[in-house]
RNA sequence: GCGUCCAUAGCUCAGCUGGAUAGAGCAACGCCCUUCUAAGGCGUAGGUCACUGGUUCGAAUCCAGUUGGACGUACCA
C-alpha cells in the first residue's frame, strides 16, 4: 500500500513540477511535496491529494490546478488516465487493484501468522517492564490494564521485528509487606491458604485489609510495622521465614492469575534482591560531584536544571529509596542485556518519578538513558467513583475475570450453543478475555478511563466478543467449504472476480495491515490495532450479510471469495494475537 | 503555588504529522431470521468539539489565556 501511495505521490509531484516550469516559475523540485490522505467516502477514490498549498505558488485557484494536473496526466500518461479525478481542490485516485489483488491474497496466505510484520526494529533489543505487583495483595483492575498494555505492546514491538524481553519486577520488600505479615502474626492463627480454602494471594491480601482496619483503632500499628521492617532488614530469622512463606503464597497466586489472563514474562526481578543496587551508583555519583550531601548526611540530586526542586537519593541513615533502587536496576539491566529501548509500563501518577529517574541517569553519564521510555497509562475508575485498595473498593482481578467468564457461559447457554462449542468452560474463559482485553486496549493508554463492568460484559456492539464472533463465523464457513471440497476441484482462484465495492474495501484493509502494525509500534499504542480490527470486522460483517459466498452458482466465484475470506481470517487472527483476543473456531 | 495530563453526542470512547458534511458503540425509536452462526445487518434521532483570542487559504487538531477536572510535587513504593 505504501509503494502505491508513493508512486502516485511522485507521479503527481512531477506533473505539478512540469506545470510550474511550463508557467515559467523558477522553483526547485524540493518544494513540491504532496500530502496523501484518504477521501471521506470510498466512492470518491482511494487516495486524495489536497492542492491548497500550491494555490499561492501558482497564483491560481486550487480547483483549477487540480484540473490542470488531470489534463497533464491525460496527455502524458494515458495509462493512468482512468484512475485520476479532480474533485474540487483535490486530486482523487482510484487505485487499480486488479494487478495486486491476487498477489496480496497469496502473500497473506503464504506469510500466515507473519503477515503484517515489519522490520522497523529488526536487530534491536527492546525490553518491556510491566505488571510489577506488590506481594501483599492480589492483582486488581489497574494491574489488568497494565498487563494488557504490557503484553500487547510487547507483541506489537516483536511484530515490528524487535528482539523482545518482557520483564516483571516484583515489589516484595518494604513496609507495606510488613503490614500483611504483622496482621497475620496477630490474627493468623497458623492458618494457611490450604487450611482456609482461599486462593493464596487473596489469603495474604485479606490480612493486608485486616491490618488497615486494625490500624484505624490502634495507631501504634504503623509503628509496629516499621519496627518489623527494621528487624527484617537486620535479618531476624523468624521474620525472614514468615516473609518467605507469605511471599511465596502471594507470588504463586499471582502467577495463577497471569496464567488465566494469558500474561507471561521472560524474566522476573525481585526487589528484595536488587534493592541494594542503586546505593553504590549514587555514592559514585556523589564522588563525581553529580550529587551533594546535606548536613545530616543525606544525599541529594539538584533538579533545578529541569525546573524541578531537589530529590533525596540516600536517607540520612544511608538507606536507599524507590528512586535509588530504580537507578540501580536500570544500570544492572543495561549491563546484563544492552537494550536499545526500555519501555516502562507504569501508571501516569509516576510521571514525575520517571522524569527524575531519566534525568539522573543522564547526569550520571549513561547515554542509553535516552532510550528509556515511560509508557504511562491512566487510572481506571469505576462509574461511581474511585478505587481504593485499602478500603476494599477495588475490583479484584480474579473476581472480575470469573464474573466475565460466568456471564459468557450464561450467554452461550442462552443461545443454545453450549453443545456446539466444544469445551464450554474454556470457550467462556476465552470470550471473557477477549471482552476484557479489547475493552482495556481500545482506549489510548495515556487517558484515564472508566471501567463499567456492566458494559464490558455486554457482548453486542464494538466489543471483543463481536470480533471473535466474526472469526467463528468465518471458520464455520470454511469448514462448510471443506466439506464440499470435491465440487470445486476444477474451480480456480481468479482475483479478477473480486470487484464488488465491499471486496475492494476488504482488500484495501488487508493491504494496509502492515502500516497499522508499524503505526502501533511507533506510537506504542495498541488502540491502533483495536480500531483497525473493528473496521475490518465491520466491513466483513456487511459483506457476509450482503453477499452469499458458498452459495454462488459460479464455482470460480466461490473459490475466489473463499481465498479472500481466508486472507481476512488470517489478518484477523494476526491482529487478535497483538491485542490478546483468543481466536475461537466455534462460539 | 508549581509541574504533567485531560475536556468531542445523554453515557463510554475514536478522530493519524492541520484538510472535503466531526465518527463508532451503548442507551432510544423503526426495519430485516424458510437465506454461509441475529453475539448479526440496515435505518432514524442525537454535537456551538469547555470558553476566549491568535496563527493559517483552512483548526476538534497548532499557540496563548480563562474555566473545570485528574495525578504528582524535598527522606512511601
Amino acid at each position: 500500500m505504501n509503494d502505491i501511495k508513493l508512486d502516485w505521490k511522485l507521479k503527481l509531484e512531477e506533473a505539478l513540477f512540469a506545470l510550474a516550469l511550463k508557467q515559467g516559475l523558477d522553483i526547485s523540485r524540493d518544494n513540491f511535496n504532496l500530502i496523501v490522505e484518504t477521501p471521506p467516502k470510498p466512492e470518491m477514490g482511494d487516495l486524495a491529494f489536497p492542492l491548497f498549498p500550491f494555490a499561492k505558488m501558482f497564483k491560481k485557484n486550487p480547483v483549477e490546478i487540480a484540473r490542470d494536473v488531470k489534463l497533464y496526466i491525460n496527455e502524458n500518461d494515458p495509462h493512468s488516465e482512468s484512475s485520476i479525478n479532480s474533485t474540487g481542490p483535490y486530486l482523487n485516485i482510484k487505485i487499480d487493484l486488479s494487478d495486486i489483488t491476487g498477489k496480496i491474497i497469496n502473500d497473506i496466505l503464504n506469510a500466515g501468522n507473519k503477515y503484517g510484520y515489519t522490520d522497523n526494529y529488526t536487530n534491536k533489543k527492546v525490553m518491556v517492564e510491566f505488571s510489577c505487583p506488590n506481594t501483599n495483595k492480589p492483582l486488581h483492575l489497574g494491574h489488568l490494564r497494565n498487563d494488557s498494555i504490557g503484553m500487547s505492546v510487547s507483541r506489537i514491538m516483536a511484530a515490528n521485528g524487535a528482539d523482545l524481553r518482557k520483564v516483571n519486577l516484583i515489589n516484595d520488600r518494604g513496609v507495606h509487606i510488613c503490614k500483611s505479615m504483622l496482621a497475620y502474626k496477630i490474627f493468623g492463627d497458623n492458618q494457611t491458604p490450604d487450611s482456609a480454602g482461599v486462593k493464596s494471594d487473596h489469603f495474604v491480601g485479606d490480612y493486608y485489609v485486616k491490618f488497615n482496619t486494625w490500624s484505624k483503632e490502634f495507631p501504634e500499628a504503623e509503628t509496629e510495622a516499621r519496627a518489623m521492617l527494621k528487624e527484617w532488614d537486620d535479618g531476624k530469622s523468624d521474620i525472614t521465614e514468615l516473609w518467605k512463606m507469605m511471599n511465596d503464597w502471594t507470588i504463586s497466586g499471582i502467577k495463577e492469575t497471569y496464567l488465566k489472563t494469558g500474561v507471561s514474562f521472560d524474566k522476573y526481578y525481585f526487589e528484595s534482591k536488587t534493592y541494594m543496587e542503586g546505593r553504590a551508583e549514587v555514592l559514585k555519583g556523589f564522588d563525581a560531584g553529580v550529587f551533594y550531601k546535606e548536613a545530616d548526611g543525606s544525599i541529594w540530586a539538584d533538579l533545578s536544571e529541569i525546573k524541578l526542586d531537589k530529590k533525596v537519593l540516600l536517607r540520612s541513615d544511608g538507606t536507599s529509596l524507590y528512586l535509588t533502587q530504580d537507578i540501580g536496576t536500570a544500570i544492572a539491566r543495561h549491563r546484563d542485556w544492552g537494550f536499545e529501548k526500555l519501555i516502562y509500563v507504569v501508571g501516569s501518577e509516576q510521571q514525575y518519578h520517571f522524569q527524575v529517574l531519566f534525568y539522573i541517569l543522564k547526569k550520571l553519564g549513561f547515554e542509553w538513558a535516552n532510550d528509556l521510555h515511560h509508557l504511562s497509562y491512566g487510572m481506571v475508575n469505576l462509574p461511581d467513583g474511585k478505587m481504593k485498595s485499602r478500603e476494599g473498593t477495588v475490583v479484584d482481578a480474579d473476581d472480575l475475570v470469573d464474573e466475565l467468564t460466568s456471564i459468557a457461559k450464561k450467554e452461550i447457554i442462552a443461545k443454545e450453543r453450549a453443545s456446539l462449542v466444544g469445551d464450554l468452560q474454556k470457550t467462556s474463559e476465552s470470550v471473557a478475555l477477549a471482552a476484557l482485553n479489547y475493552f482495556l486496549l481500545q482506549i489510548s493508554p495515556g487517558k484515564d478511563m472508566i471501567f463499567d463492568p456492566a458494559e464490558s460484559i455486554s457482548f453486542s456492539g464494538n466489543t471483543g466478543p463481536y470480533l471473535q464472533y466474526m472469526g467463528a463465523r468465518i471458520s464455520s464457513m470454511l469448514r462448510k467449504f471443506e466439506d464440499r471440497k470435491d465440487e470445486f476441484t476444477k474451480a480456480k482462484f481468479n482475483p479478477e472476480i473480486l470487484v464488488l465495492d465491499q471486496e475492494r474495501e476488504l482488500i484495501k484493509l488487508l493491504l494496509s495491515f502492515p502500516e497499522i502494525v508499524s503505526d502501533a509500534g511507533k506510537g506504542m499504542n495498541p488502540s491502533v490495532i483495536t480500531t483497525y480490527l473493528y473496521e475490518l470486522s465491520k466491513v466483513f460483517s456487511r459483506y457476509y450479510h450482503d453477499t452469499s459466498i458458498l452459495k454462488d452458482p459460479d464455482k470460480d466465484t466461490v473459490v475466489s471469495r473463499i481465498y479472500l475470506v481466508k486472507a481476512v481470517l488470517q489478518v484477523l487472527k494476526n491482529a487478535f494475537y497483538l491485542v490478546g483476543i483468543p481466536f475461537l473456531e466455534r462460539m
